[in-house]
DNA sequence: AACAGCGACAACCGCGCAGAC
DNA sequence: CGTCTGCGCGGTTGTCGCTGT
């Protein structure tokens, strides 16, 4: 008898996440905070399975969550990391704190495998050319063992590297830094139990706890201006089939309006690409106790009362910033001595 | 203009691990 | 110690939009 499902399959619902889904769920998070996902469809009245949610949450709505186009440092990184670690994207993801495994994971496979492949093929038709010109007959045996030899100082170059980055990378801010474990469970990859006998530093990872709520915001105010503009049939465009729950009232009370139109204008406290920029906007529209419910929920609140109040984008614009800079310092660090590598 | 093929990306599925009981 | 449950991870699939014919 296998495992049950993590959910009922009827009355689940599939498929692309509408923006209501999505602000019911981050409000629910927001007052709870992650976790016990399996009470969240129960709690909220989604009509979602737990895993959707937690899935929802860690690729999408989570603060601090960087999107759109990869730069050429982050690119390189992923190369870097996936010819060390293998497809721990995971793993991968911790040196990428801003990304997410899911991104990382598509990006490779849809971008970066198959520039790869090419730059494979064309070393290979290069190799094979210069071998049929020099009329050279080696046995492919030795070949790879010579391959390997290569790989292999490449290895230890690379671990080196790599722990020599994250030294300095984390010699530079330690204090903000809590470790996560370097995920051991499984480990397959000769290389990965390499880096775990070798390098006993952790990945550094941006604290959540410097992120907010207005992160979230945002990643949904990038979601909904598309979804307004090309409502892919969405099987409810209404909040009518959410049941009346009390998160659903709350989220009621600060999103009055029960109509689809109404719903999308009164998202509209800052959830337009163009006005959100406009902080002003943002900190106009949202009321004192919403905002006290986008401060961070792993800060200690007495923290918060004792500094002066930031208003929340401007918050959120510092801890964003601070969470590049310190992005930016690690790539730095790990590609000034193997840029010559690719 | 209509259609097919392809690429990109969001979401789902199944498995394994860890902690609770 | 075995079972159950929740969660995370990696692989895969489904859907949509773009491009070429």
């Amino acid at each position: 008898m296998g495992r049950p499902p993590c959910c009922d399959k009827i009355g689940v619902k599939k498929g692309p996440w509408t923006p209501e889904e999505d602000i019911i769920l981050v409000s629910y998070i927001q007052e709870h905070g992650p976790g016990n996902w399996r009470s969240v469809p129960t709690n909220t009245g989604l009509l979602r399975c737990s895993k959707s949610c937690r899935l929802r949450w860690t690729n999408y709505l989570r603060p601090g969550i960087k999107r759109g186009s990869f730069t050429d440092q982050e690119e390189k990184m992923i190369i870097h990391l996936q010819a060390l670690l293998g497809n721990r994207w995971a793993a991968i993801t911790s040196y990428l704190p801003q990304r997410t495994d899911n991104d990382i994971k598509n990006y490779w496979n849809t971008h970066l495998k198959k520039k790869l492949n090419k730059i494979q093929s064309n070393s290979s038709d290069q190799e094979h050319h210069h071998r049929t010109l020099r009329g050279s007959n080696s046995s492919s045996s030795s070949e790879t063992a010579i391959s390997k030899g290569k790989w292999e100082r490449r290895l230890q170059t690379d671990i080196h590297t790599a722990k020599q980055a994250l030294c300095d990378a984390l010699s530079l801010d330690n204090k903000s830094i809590n470790p996560p474990e370097l995920s051991t469970s499984g480990i397959t990859n000769p290389s990965s139990q390499l880096i775990h006998q070798q390098s006993v530093l952790p990945p550094p990872q941006i604290s959540h706890s410097m992120s907010t709520y207005a992160s979230s915001a945002e990643n949904i105010a990038r979601l909904l201006p598309e979804w307004i503009k090309k409502p892919k049939k969405p099987s409810h465009t209404s909040s009518e089939s959410f049941g009346t729950t009390q998160t659903q009232n709350s989220i009621k009370e600060q999103f009055p309006s029960p109509s689809s139109e109404g719903f999308e204008n009164s998202l509209q406290f800052g959830f337009n690409n163009s006005n959100f920029s406009n902080n002003s906007d943002v900190s106009r529209s949202i009321s004192p106790e919403t905002t006290s419910l986008f401060q961070d929920e792993s800060k200690p609140k007495t923290e918060n009362a004792q500094l002066p109040p930031l208003s929340f984008l401007e918050k959120w614009l510092l801890d964003d910033a601070t969470a590049q800079e310190h992005e930016d310092n690690l790539m730095n660090l790990a590609f000034e001595e193997t840029d010559g590598l690719f």
